[in-house]
Order: C-alpha cells, then sequence, then structure tokens
DNA sequence: TCCCTTATGCCAACGCCATTGACGTTGTTG
DNA sequence: CAACAACGTCAATGGCGTTGGCATAAGGGA
C-alpha cells in the first residue's frame, strides 16, 4: 500500500479544490473545529468535512491517515493554543496554576473536541511540549526527578484528565445539556421522598453541575497537595 | 411511529430466538459488556451483538430505543454493580471512600465500558440510586444541604469523573497501550535534549502512566479536603 | 520554453454501520 | 379456543470511513 500522506513538511505543490480552495493541515483543523462547534462530535464525518472544505471527502486522506489521525490532531492544536506564549514565571505553583487553567479553556472553547479527545494520549509535538514545560517546573521547584515523576502523574496528570472531561460535561450543547436536565427532572420527580429521602437537595446539584466548574478548585487543591510534599 | 420499546417491567412474552436464545435486557448487557471486553469499544456493534447473542441484530431494538441507550444502560448496570450490597458504616469519610473505590473497580473491570461512558449522566435508577446515597452520607455527617451539595459537585463529581477516566486511560487492551506507548517512545526519542532537557525523566513517567492508578490518592485527597471544609 | 515527475484532487466503489417498517409467529389472556 | 399483542426476522435505506485508479496541475531540469 502506497503512503498516501505526506508531513507537512515536504509539501510543495498545491492544487486548488475545484471550488478554488488551497488545502492545508491548520485549515482543515480550523475546519474540523467548526464543524464540531456548529454539529457537534457526531457531525464531524470525513462527507461533511470534504463538503466544508469544499473538496472531495477523500482528500481529506492526502493529509490525515484518516479521521483518527485527524482527531489527534485536532487535539494536539487545543494543546497548543493553550501553551502557546506561555513563558514561566518562576514562581512554580503558579505556574502549574496558569498551565492547568489555560488547558482548561482552551478545551471550554472547544468542548466537543473535549469529548472525542478525552482519555486519548497523542504523544504529538503541543502535547510533548507541555510535558516537556511542566516536568522542566517541577524539576525547577527542587524536585528530585523522581519525585518530579511522581507528583505530575499523582496530581498534575489528575488535573488535566478533571480539565478536559470538565469542558466535555459542562459545555455541552444548549440542547443536549436541556434535554439531560430534563430526564433528570423527570427521573427525581418520581421518585418517592419514602426511599429517597435525599432527593430535595438534588435541584441544586442539577443546577451546579450545568453552569459551575468545579475545576479550579480541584486544580488549587492538587497543587496544595504536591506544595506539601515538597515541604515534607 | 410506534414505540418498539417496552418497558422491562412490562414484559411478559418471550419467544426464543431461531437458535433457541432467550433474550433478557441484562443478558443483551451482560452480552454487551462480554464484546466490549473482547473486541473493544469498536468491537460492540449492533450487527456482532445481534449473531452474539444468536439473533438478529433488529432484535436488540426491541430491548433498547438504539445502541445509545444501550451503552447507558451498560453504564448503569457498573453502577449497580458498584453499588450491590453497599451499607453505609456511619464514618462518612470511610463510606464516601469506599464508594469510590468500588465505583473505581467496577469501571476497572470494564475499561472499554468507561471509554464510552466518560462524560454521560445517565438518570438511570442505578446512578440515582448513587446520587442518593452519597448525598445522604454527606448530610449524615453534617453538612447543610447547601454546603453537601457545593462538595458534592467540588469533590465527589469529580472523583467519579476521574475513576472513570482513569480507568479508562489506565486499562486500555494492551495492544494499545504498547503501541502508545511505542508511539511516545519514539517521539520522545527523537527529541534534542538541547530544546527538551527534561525529556530522560518522560521515560518512568511513561511507565507509571501505563501501570499505577493515581485514583485513590486523588480520592483520599478530596475527601480530607472535603472534612476540612467540615471542620472549618 | 517544454517536458517529466509526482503530489494532489476527484471519482466510484466496497463493506460496514445503525435504524426502521412490514410481516409472520408465538405466548398469553379471556 | 379465539384474539391480541409482543416478539423475532427480513429486507431495505441512507450514511459512514476508507481505498484504488485516474486525471491533472505544479515545480524542477533541460
Amino acid at each position: 500500500m502506497a503512503k498516501r500522506v505526506v508531513p507537512e513538511a515536504a509539501r510543495r505543490r498545491r492544487r486548488p479544490t475545484k471550488q478554488g480552495q488551497v488545502l492545508t493541515h491548520a485549515h482543515i483543523v480550523e475546519t474540523a473545529l467548526r464543524m464540531l462547534r456548529e454539529h457537534g462530535p457526531a457531525g464531524l464525518t470525513a462527507r461533511r468535512l470534504g463538503l466544508a472544505l469544499g473538496a472531495d471527502a477523500s482528500t481529506v486522506y492526502r493529509y490525515f491517515r484518516g479521521m483518527d489521525d485527524l482527531i489527534l490532531a485536532i487535539a494536539d492544536e487545543l494543546f497548543g493554543r493553550a501553551m502557546a506564549s506561555f513563558s514561566p514565571s518562576g514562581d512554580w505553583q503558579a505556574d502549574l496554576r496558569e498551565l492547568g487553567l489555560r488547558i482548561h479553556n482552551a478545551y471550554l472553547a472547544h468542548p466537543q473536541a473535549a469529548v472525542l479527545t478525552a482519555s486519548r494520549v497523542t504523544g504529538r509535538p503541543n502535547e510533548v511540549a507541555s510535558d516537556e514545560t511542566i516536568l522542566g517546573i517541577l524539576r525547577g521547584a527542587g524536585f528530585p526527578d523522581a519525585d518530579a515523576v511522581r507528583i505530575y502523574h499523582a496530581f498534575i496528570d489528575q488535573s488535566l484528565a478533571f480539565a478536559i472531561l470538565d469542558a466535555a460535561t459542562l459545555a455541552l450543547p444548549k440542547a443536549a445539556r436541556e434535554a439531560d436536565e430534563e430526564v433528570w427532572r423527570d427521573t427525581y420527580a418520581r421518585l418517592p421522598a419514602s426511599t429517597h429521602p435525599n432527593i430535595a437537595a438534588t435541584a441544586p446539584l442539577l443546577v451546579a453541575r450545568m453552569n459551575d466548574s468545579a475545576y479550579p478548585t480541584a486544580l488549587d487543591l492538587l497543587l496544595a497537595s504536591a506544595a506539601a510534599q515538597l515541604a515534607g
């Protein structure tokens, strides 16, 4: 099977699409993000992406090995946006907090992408750069290498997983959110207080879940705990 | 459109499949879980499920509205297993810890299901029962209702989200894990130490990510923080 | 300037998927 | 024993990702 996908750097020749568009990896990722925003995770398909690009669906395969490859590229793009123009201040807690919030925000801006990429490890440049930066911050803070790794895994990995999952659940399309909420209300409303004495407290829980991000709180908590490990 | 799906309670008549199987919701969910374990998330399709059941694919639609409905049923089944025969001891921190670990374990046993259900809210009986139980524990511990809700959202929701995500990432099929690891090693090995001075520390990070669950640590941390809120 | 190579876009097709409506059949109820 | 409704199956629909073959245009070499 001949390789159909050529790395970005080697590309020199470009032919415009029948509709005059000139394609690039970046343009395709951008378009895919727009489609995700407008039509949800299920709305991103090769055919529709081709249509949105003014190209044939199969053209996408000249740029990405397949839809999964594209999805990982999207994830890495968001990491890249989060890391863009970040420079450490020297205060490691503040720096890690800043990075966590940046990643959270990047995914909040594209929650549909969060749904697709949660629990994925891309190994792509921007994610690697993020790992590199965070490890550097931890080591710069005085953690021995082994501790830096342990703390990264125990706290930072979790924090980032939270951030992405939080975005996925918090910012679903409004229609779905309301549908979910309706399901919940119906379900809870039917339950007799005799068997479910705590049902009354769930209404504000629903509201909180729909509207408040718990991530910043958890981030601070995890960072404080990491700091305690350094002190101890 | 006539409703094709009848609630479990109303079912009375059963006809065996051409191959002699008698179907139930429980049996279908069980079979789906087995398929997930054996063939991964993408291996669970209506057709293959029908085949595994010794029935036509469309038969599944007599029991579930669609594949998504089935997936939510799977999620609720795992919640049910986690909550099975749980009874609070009266020590609220120990009880919440126990519940967190139970849910974590239930999803660890079916990581493929975790991949499918992460970031979903089912509103189904077992999940509702879990909410009910947890709220009861918090209120029983002396938290006013508003605090119970806030703590639930800030700590418990995150803990459970991470339990599921942790299962999803930690226990992927071995092949995929090794593939991922290989990708990572390749990626990192290529990076010059000049631009990535912390690369050396990533090898143990990979090992930790692949093998160690960070969830119990995070769970304790979140619970300790909740306890501090009660004291303060 | 012209040609040749090759990346690229397009077309058509494959096999898979979820889902549905119609139909026959079976178990249950009265 | 008759009528009904639930159930399983069949066949079909429209969509999906993906691929091989083909036409074509861009860029380099002469």
